[in-house]
DNA sequence: TGACAGGTACGACTGATCTCGTACCTGCCG
DNA sequence: CGGCAGGTACGAGATCAGTCGTACCTGTCA
């Protein structure tokens, strides 16, 4: 099964990418809050609110998207992107724990 | 009690630099090394033979520093690092466990 | 149909990061 | 003492990452 779109698939994850992408204040401020939301949850892109420019907010996430973090599909006229949840806990038990127990600052 | 020679104390480790650090190969690295021996051993920067120049595993060695990961300490010639296991695992636990966990390449 | 909102693509700028060479300091050891 | 090995400091080069503006595409909706 090859990548769709540009979402590796879960064996295809590696840490380095993924801390690459966790590294970013706001990438981390995304995760987080989809990590608070119920399992398979699906927000747009500008319902986070990035103080950024919306070519910024594209770029933050494909970062994401790439690395294996989040899962993006269209509807209709947007965008929805839901954490990949089971994927990273397979690969990576534990690190979205140390992402949402992160303190806002 | 103040930072001991850029040394954070484990209050002040947070999860930004953390990631950052340990983002690179080469940092991540030294600590699957250092997280494979037994708890507090204490090694040489050039033990492990990290494939660049001096002074970069010095750049190397000081990020992992000053993101808390490790800690210096002089002895006579050189300058033994050692991972900061119980701190880490305080303020981020499984971390080390997903770093060590990944396989070589 | 036309306007608009959500996103993307591209190019550009800026600052950080990785890398190195060189110079230098400090213990150790012959 | 003199050399050497382990590290650091500094400066430089190259590359990468975050940011933006602008242009553009695509559904939705009045």
């Amino acid at each position: 099964m090859p990548d769709d779109e540009g979402h590796p698939n879960v064996e295809e994850i590696e840490l380095g990418p993924v801390l690459a992408a966790l590294a970013d204040p706001l990438r981390r401020r995304v995760v987080r809050e989809l990590a608070a939301e119920p399992d398979g949850a699906a927000r747009t892109c500008s319902s986070f609110g990035l103080p950024v420019s919306k070519a910024t907010v594209t770029h933050h996430f494909r970062a994401l998207r790439e690395a294996g973090l989040i899962r993006q599909v269209d509807r209709g006229n947007s965008r929805m992107a839901s954490l990949r949840r089971a994927d990273i806990e397979q690969r990576f038990p534990g690190l979205l724990g140390i992402v949402a127990a992160e303190s806002e600052e």
